[in-house]
RNA sequence: GGAGGCUUAGCGAAGCGGCCAAACGCAGCUGACUGUAAAUCAGUUCCUUCGGGUUCGGUGGUUCGAAUCCACCAGCCUCCA
């Protein structure tokens, strides 16, 4: 039986640790360990993903994880990995993506038992402190040289950085404090642009030195495709955990469309399964090569996480069906629950051109109709290349809707009004 | 405080008075091939009522005509103090 430690490092999902055999040491025996989530948006994307299943699986090696929600922090706006200042949020939004993450992370951690894991909110604790006693009981540990050597800080000497994103650092290193003294947490882990922020927090527990017990940290590397694109983003933006921002179906599509070698990277970063069973995975993989083994298994593992099963059997489905054009043998019922995610209600009559651009299938009238004549829209399975076709129920299925297609994997699905 | 240079489409980078809606590379999109992949090949990438309209950091000017010349402003870079 490999320790956990180990288990995510053969993962690939360890980069850098404080201090390798001390954190393999602490994790050997249940312990506590936390990660923190930034509300900036209003829903985790897949990268927040990987951390959260690494909380996960820490959670199932028996550790207390703490998840830290941070609704303080994100008032001021981390500078790691960005070049530009940042706008800061008003309070509404704020608070709206804050219990929006809350509810997410619950989803995917099980908090039913402050000994299993905690969710807390670090305007908790940063709330309530002074500017005086922040300056006498904190600023004093941090000297400014120390700070200015940071990377996240170095790096934006050029294009500049304001107090307000210079403090950010000391918050998260409080925070790990807070947690060090009150939670006995003595284990952070971050993405590795969290790197300077991780090891800023371990430094202020080793300065203000209350026990003597010891604390480490560990980055994730930055997760990546092999072909270059970027993880987790797809034309529109990234792909989100929340099912009405990306649908399942997306996010299916998007793993069964990676390459080989990523494929089988991903199947480490992101299975549940044993290693063992990844092992043999691949060996089918290799065996199969057209087949998409690593893809498909990839694929459906990562839905069924985050979405569960019925939405998995849904994505499958959608997938089977589209890929095959069969959408015509579908009854209605079977038509929308296919396609009923990706509708759009348009006028009786449009012109087809006008159509691609409704539902944002094409961006301009020029590039509708450079898709028409190249030949690249279909209707209802049928390749539609007259500029001048317009959209009628007559044509449409059930009397009302019209499956748009661009290219390959574009799907859209009309209903017509009158 | 002084001297010089730079700023072109998503990015990189040509163009230096009309032939410029602007070469080329990357990236994107579409088609062919294929494994819903990669590689490769072809097309395409400001908008349009297809007449034209709006672009080359910003604002004014010179000119029949400006991305190209001039003035001012802004940002970035190098050197001197």
């Amino acid at each position: 039986m490999i320790t956990i430690f180990d288990e995510l490092k053969q993962r690939g999902l360890i980069k850098d640790t404080s201090n390798e055999e001390e954190v393999r040491q602490l994790l050997s025996t249940p312990t506590t360990i936390y990660s923190g989530f930034d509300p900036s948006a209003i829903s985790m994307h897949l990268g927040n993903f990987v951390q959260i299943s690494i909380l996960m699986r820490l959670q199932q090696a028996g550790h207390r994880i703490i998840a830290v929600v941070g609704g303080a922090t994100g008032m001021i706006g981390d500078p790691s990995g960005k070049s530009k200042e940042r706008n800061l949020l008003n309070q509404a939004s704020l608070q709206a993506n804050t219990n929006a993450i809350k509810k997410q992370l619950e989803r995917y951690l099980d908090f039913s038992d402050p000994k299993k894991g905690i969710v807390v909110n670090n305007v908790d604790w940063l709330g309530k402190l002074s500017m005086i006693d922040y300056l006498r009981d904190y600023g004093k540990f941090f000297p400014i040289n120390y700070m200015l050597a940071k990377d996240v800080v170095a790096n934006r000497l050029e294009s500049g950085l304001s107090y307000t994103e210079f403090s950010y650092m000391l918050l998260q290193s409080i925070d790990f404090l807070h947690l060090y003294q009150r939670e006995g947490c003595q284990l952070q882990f971050g993405g590795s642009d969290q790197w300077g922020n991780l090891t800023s927090g371990l430094e202020l527990i080793r300065k203000v030195g209350t026990s003597d017990k010891k604390a480490g940290v560990f980055s994730t590397p930055l997760i990546t495709r092999n072909d270059g694109k970027k993880f987790g983003k797809t034309e529109d933006g990234a792909l989100f955990l929340d099912a009405s921002l990306t649908s399942p179906y997306a996010i299916y599509q998007y793993f069964y469309n990676v390459d080989d070698v990523t494929a089988l990277n991903y199947l480490k970063v992101f299975s549940f399964d044993s290693l063992q069973i990844l092992k043999d995975i691949e060996t089918q993989h290799q065996a199969n090569l057209g087949q998409r083994v690593a893809q498909k298994y990839l694929a459906a593992g990562i839905v069924k996480v985050l979405h569960g099963e019925a939405q998995l059997n849904e994505a499958k489905m959608m997938s089977e069906v589209l890929f095959t054009g069969q959408f015509k043998s579908l009854n209605e019922s079977q038509l929308l629950s296919v396609l009923g995610g990706l509708k759009v209600n348009l006028p009786e009559g449009i012109l087809l051109e006008d159509a691609l651009i409704q539902t944002s299938a094409a961006s301009s009238k020029r590039e509708a109709r450079e898709f028409i004549q190249g030949q690249s829209i279909s209707i209802n399975g049928e390749t539609m290349n007259q500029l001048s076709y317009t959209l009628k129920k007559e044509q449409a299925l059930f009397g009302k809707y019209v499956v748009l297609r661009r290219g390959k994997k574009l799907y859209v699905l009309i209903e017509l009004q009158s």
